[in-house]
DNA sequence: TAACGAATAT
DNA sequence: TATATTCGTT
């Protein structure tokens, strides 16, 4: 860079910004085709080379309706912009940036060695500038090195997931150091979990010790209760039996058992061993949450029907994780096998509690459960597709178009 | 200095 | 609500 002769470098720049970069190309959705065969012919021509619905891709919304609140529904589905109608040419100027931010914001997600490919998704605008809010003081810059090393720009922290198998390892640790001794750093030992933090410990290990409270307050507790409650979930931490078995307080059937996520586990589960962890991501409110869920074959576990689907995941699906399914709008495989498993346990092989828990969703109010089957359908020779995003009015058609 | 855990933030 | 982060204490 420094050798580079001004003119020289002015050259190459100016060689950049003559030839637009291959292959970008934009998603834009719109309730209303009228609009999208005007949005079409506003596109240069010669470009109609059509491509399958990617889902990978940054959506743009149009609509009339310039409600607030229209507008940050449609971001928290994962539009990273909104276009008022009718559009101006000069609005559609502007859309390569969220081509370009994104591209750039992959590039130095590839640069982090993460493990996580192929769980990508769109980071809205918004959620960026929410996240520059939040971070103030890193607003200079001052610490990008640390920071770009791991993923900077879109990757958020990671949360994990809890799940039931990870609960009953964090249990067994307890129950071999002894509940008086157990501290964060002894069960992140015996647990011997890649990717726990002593600091996932110790939170996890608060709730719980709050939760022993509650039982010890109330011992008799109300299983009813927690079994059925709407805020639900609370309160059904296991309880370690004499025997070194793991048992429950509320247990109806023989077979099936709840966590204190409120869903339900098989007890031969309990016994489990292994606890490679891998990452997923959904998004929820136009924002990406990143869980770290067991690595075992899921896929197998819901297509068999002998074999309930809900055992690994019991953890996940309460109701935040429920949520985040109704505001599903990417087609990263992981979210494709979650929203795979979802829709079977919606078929009715759900152990009771949960389908009640379900039902209970669906009917509350603030979110709603997912209705339609997902479809992707092309129409006419202009490749428009039906694109089921539980979205805010109705269905949404989209087109791709490679951006010039 | 590191771990803990309660309080607080997200 | 669940989990992360902060912060005073040990």
């Amino acid at each position: 860079m420094a050798g580079m002769g001004g003119h020289q470098r002015q050259m190459m720049e100016d060689a950049a910004e003559d030839k637009f970069p291959e292959g970008l190309r934009v998603l834009a959705v719109d309730d209303d085709r009228v609009c999208l065969k005007v949005l079409e012919a506003l596109l240069p021509e010669g470009l109609r080379e059509l491509i399958g619905l990617e889902m990978d891709l940054p959506v743009i919304m149009l609509s009339v309706d310039c409600d607030k609140k229209a507008v940050m529904k449609g971001i928290n589905y994962g539009a990273c912009d909104y276009l008022m109608k009718p559009v101006q040419t000069n609005e559609l100027k502007n859309i390569w940036q969220h081509v370009e931010s994104r591209r750039r914001s992959q590039s130095i997600s590839h640069m982090s060695r993460d493990n996580d490919d192929g769980q990508r998704v769109h980071t809205g605008t918004l959620a960026k500038s929410k996240d520059s809010k939040s971070k103030s003081n890193d607003e200079d810059g001052s610490n990008e090195n640390k920071e770009s090393t791991h993923a900077s720009t879109t990757q958020k922290k990671m949360r994990v997931a809890w799940t039931t198998e990870l609960h009953n390892k964090f249990l067994e640790a307890i129950y071999q150091i002894g509940l008086e001794k157990a501290a964060p750093n002894k069960i992140l030992e015996l647990m011997n979990v890649d990717c726990l933090t002593r600091h996932n410990i110790a939170s996890h290990l608060q709730k719980y010790r709050l939760y022993l409270n509650r039982v010890k307050s109330n011992p008799l507790g109300d299983a009813r209760e927690r079994q059925n409650s709407s805020m639900g979930n609370q309160g059904n931490f296991m309880h370690n039996h004499e025997h070194g078995r793991w048992h429950v307080s509320s247990c109806s059937n023989p077979s099936w058992i709840p966590n204190y996520f409120g869903a339900t586990s098989q007890l031969g589960q309990l016994t489990d061993n292994q606890s490679n962890l891998c990452m997923g991501s959904l998004i929820h409110g136009g924002r990406m949450s990143r869980y770290l869920v067991p690595n075992t074959p899921d896929a197998r576990r819901f297509a068999d029907p002998e074999d309930p689907p809900i055992s690994l995941y019991n953890g996940i699906l309460d109701d935040i994780m429920l949520d985040e399914f109704s505001s599903y709008s990417s087609g990263t495989s992981y979210v494709d096998s979650m929203r795979g498993m979802f829709m079977e346990t919606s078929k009715g092989k759900t152990p009771s509690n949960l389908r009640s828990h379900l039902t209970n969703t669906s009917g509350g109010g603030g979110s709603s459960a997912p209705t339609n089957e997902y479809q992707v359908q092309p129409l006419e020779s202009i490749k428009h597709y039906h694109t089921h995003m539980n979205a805010p009015s109705t269905q949404m058609l989209g087109i791709v178009v490679p951006f010039f």
